[in-house]
DNA sequence: TAGATTGTTAATCGATTAACAATC
DNA sequence: TAGATTGTTAATCGATTAACAATC
């Protein structure tokens, strides 16, 4: 769809951008400008207007932008605008509380199906998912039409598991564990390594 | 300590390089290259030297790199060379999963002491640790020398949270509330927002 | 010595910022 | 018109990559 190379931070703070202007929203706030977007979420306000300008012209000169508009587009440039159905693969103490956290709920993520490998588990239920086995998975994905999918199992299986979802149509996995992954050209991977972070705060407090 | 500027992607990589090398090491291999490294990681050669550059010269020219020494320097660089206490706030779904979580443990990260708002919450145990009320955050700070802290608290109560942490002497924040915080100069701050993650997918889905 | 791989420099690439014409 | 703020261009900054001398 679009030619430019859109930075991928461009994207991410789109994401932030939104999440102001519904609180802005949400106080009646009517009209704002880059310079109080960028004072509200920690960037400058030539950066605001940049990252929207990748996407379109979605202000006033002189004036600023509107705020229910602006989410409005923020929200379909991000793809936000229905609903995510995703499934999780993964029941142990991440993969539980990805289940039950609030924030992918509240920003539209509703998860078709959670699975794991331990028979234990399977038929226990989670908040209101009951946990699946493995067997059901394409049977889930096909069902709901699961693009996305969560991968929170220890790294020994997280290859395995990758490649059975990708074999079932899933097209963008969000992966936890601390492992490199292969997909092909057309499967978008993101890895969040928790520790890394922490890393990178340690690293700073030694120097 | 140092002056030239180092980009935290470096120091990221740094940990996940040391994350190979620990596989490497266990596998009973003793020798490696940048190369062997770059491609079990997934970036380029120039790229694993060039991250090494900034704090040393841990190679030899025509052979490579000694696993374990490299290894054991990389966790140097880190500050890993020792335990680090860290104190959780927050022991709703993600709290608790991040208090049970193996991934920090196994880095060396100790919870030091979980803490929550909730009179019904506090008492309880989160696998071996009890929850604690938050007036309970001081002491525990300054009983096991704490620096770090991990924020799972819902976004509106954060920045009060956060002005607490920094007020008993925590230097770094790990913050999974989506909203901006203000720390001062001397507090390392570092956000992880998992919609925002899940987002950038999305958009990529909708292109 | 020939082959291999490091450490480092210079070139390239890409993202952020500053500045300003456009325009309300 | 004067003041304000956008959208966009050009300049700056910073990170990655290519290339190669050093050297085992």
């Amino acid at each position: 769809m679009k030619i430019q190379k859109i930075p991928e931070a461009s994207i991410m703070r789109l994401s932030v951008y939104s999440r102001h202007l519904a609180h802005l929203d949400q106080m009646g706030i009517v009209t704002t400008s880059s310079g109080e977007i960028a004072e509200g979420v920690g960037v400058s306000s030539a950066q605001v207007r940049k990252d929207l300008a990748y996407f379109g012209e979605f202000g006033t000169r002189g004036v600023g932008y509107n705020v229910k508009d602006l989410h409005h587009h923020i929200l379909k440039i991000l793809g936000l605008n229905n609903e995510w159905p995703i499934i999780l693969i993964g029941a142990g103490n991440l993969g539980t509380a990805l289940c039950l956290y609030r924030g992918f709920n509240e920003r539209g993520f509703r998860i078709a199906g959670v699975f794991d490998n331990d028979i234990k588990k399977q038929g226990q239920m989670v908040g209101e998912i009951t946990i699946l086995p493995m067997e059901k998975l394409e049977q889930v994905i096909e069902e709901y039409e699961v693009k996305m999918g969560i991968v929170a199992v220890p790294s020994s299986f997280a290859q395995e598991i990758v490649n059975l979802m990708v074999k079932y149509g899933i097209k963008a996995i969000f992966n936890f564990a601390p492992r490199a992954l292969s997909v092909p050209d057309d499967v978008e991977l993101r890895n969040v390594d928790l520790a890394v972070n922490l890393e990178v705060l340690t690293f700073k407090l030694s120097i």
